[in-house]
DNA sequence: CAAATAGTGTCTCTCAGACATTATCTG
DNA sequence: CAGATAATGTCTGAGAGACACTATTTG
């Protein structure tokens, strides 16, 4: 990486920065917020544990997001998961190896839907709860950086969208939503302006179903299947952290 | 770009993307929404133009974002711009050299502010009113679609936050701000609540100065130089377009 | 004075927040 | 019945929209 190589702007350069994706994969277990993690079996941070991520295979994949699909898939089996483009993050440190890209996905998958397979030199794979990043445990390269990164994209998201219904199994209550939103939010919300704004929005349908434990039943809901994306008009405003400025 | 390498997923391959970045650099002139564009020298596209772009010096470079600073400085001889990340772009038919990727930026410069000065492989640069493209002309590559997607980008971060003001010269007028906001939305936006918006946000310095022209002096504002980004609670809500879904 | 634009007063409406209240289940 | 959680009733306040109105300049 120390070659001199005289180039000019707007010719290709012989130096190519290493170039890959990263997809940070949400699900909740245990109503907790976790992420898939994998444990490299080679070096660099042989042994340290990585989100799923991957290099372009410029022959298969006909672009990023495809790239980004095609990784999920392969350790979770999950072909149509919601799936967005995150943040790109490119530097001279971030790999011990030289300067590189790499481009940011996040993905949620509903809860308990998920057969891991490891990859080729993955020796393991399991789901981090993200409350134990990184007290418990660092992840490698800038990876913790770039979970924080989701993360903040993700809760400023939901303060005015429906997203996390992507978290939620096929069949869920409305107090069920709301606890996935209060702990990506790590805040508490009114229950009666939370139904009020869910319901108003017309997302749900409603089913014949209840959920019964030791207490009066709630009814059970399920995502209109045709909607992917619901934007309020305002925000959960209770739940918006300072200005930056 | 037709080699079949084999190789595993984890490791890196001999054939790499091309890489880029590209900025969309917006401004404002004679009340309209312009670009800063460049005419191709060399091919492919030669003579056609492009956006502000150019690959990543990875010498210089220390990341993505001093890339994306310095073409920027090149071109208009601007150091400390309004400049985010937009999208990144990577695909195997953007460009006809084959598998390529770009990370978007777009910047915001204040009216009347630039020097233009060409590089090395630019035989003309120039400001492109964005209503001209594509009607009378057509970017090269995808950079139509790069454009359109800064800007759908930009439209949506206006209705809550004050990004605009980076477009303004020092000293301009509250009805001059709305002017640049509802020629960005391409929608009319009611004075009064215009104004009651900005002022309760207390973003703005009002000066002893006014402008006068053949009626009522207007009061002129600057922005407090310690406020970059400032986010209203809710939206303008008579500019939204109507639900994704 | 008229014309023009700057700037204000003020009413309505929507919706988030707060919190008290009622409903429906189990044991 | 009590305990628990589901679900509703209802008041307050912030702030957007609408639009009539007043203020200040030039000619």
């Amino acid at each position: 990486m120390n070659d001199k190589v005289k180039h000019t702007d707007e010719t290709r350069q012989s130096i190519l920065p290493g170039i890959s994706i990263d997809v940070v994969i949400f699900t909740i277990i245990d109503k907790k917020l976790a992420v898939l993690t994998i444990k490299r079996s080679i070096e660099p941070f042989k042994g340290q544990w990585t989100l799923v991520g991957g290099y372009v295979d410029t022959h298969q994949d006909s672009d990023l997001m495809a790239t980004a699909r095609r990784k999920l898939y392969e350790k979770t089996g999950i072909k149509t998961p919601y799936l967005v483009q995150s943040q790109t993050r490119g530097n001279a440190i971030r790999d011990p190896r030289g300067w590189s890209v790499t481009i940011v996905y996040y993905a949620l998958i509903p809860a308990n839907t998920v057969q891991l397979s490891a990859g080729v030199n993955a020796s393991d794979i399991t789901w981090t709860f993200v409350h134990d990043i990184p007290n418990k445990m660092s992840l490698a390269f800038d990876h913790n950086d770039i979970l924080t990164g989701s993360l903040v994209q993700l809760r400023s998201k939901i303060l005015s969208s429906i997203v996390p219904v992507h978290l939620m199994p096929d069949l869920f209550t409305l107090r069920e939503l709301q606890d996935v939103y209060e702990l990506i939010l790590n805040k508490k919300i009114d229950a009666k302006s939370f139904r009020r704004r869910i319901l108003a929005s017309e997302i749900l349908q409603p089913t014949e179903k209840k959920r019964t434990d030791n207490h009066r039943p709630a009814l059970l809901y399920q995502r209109k299947k045709h909607i992917i994306e619901y934007n309020f008009l305002r925000h959960l405003e209770s739940a918006i952290p300072g200005q930056d400025s």
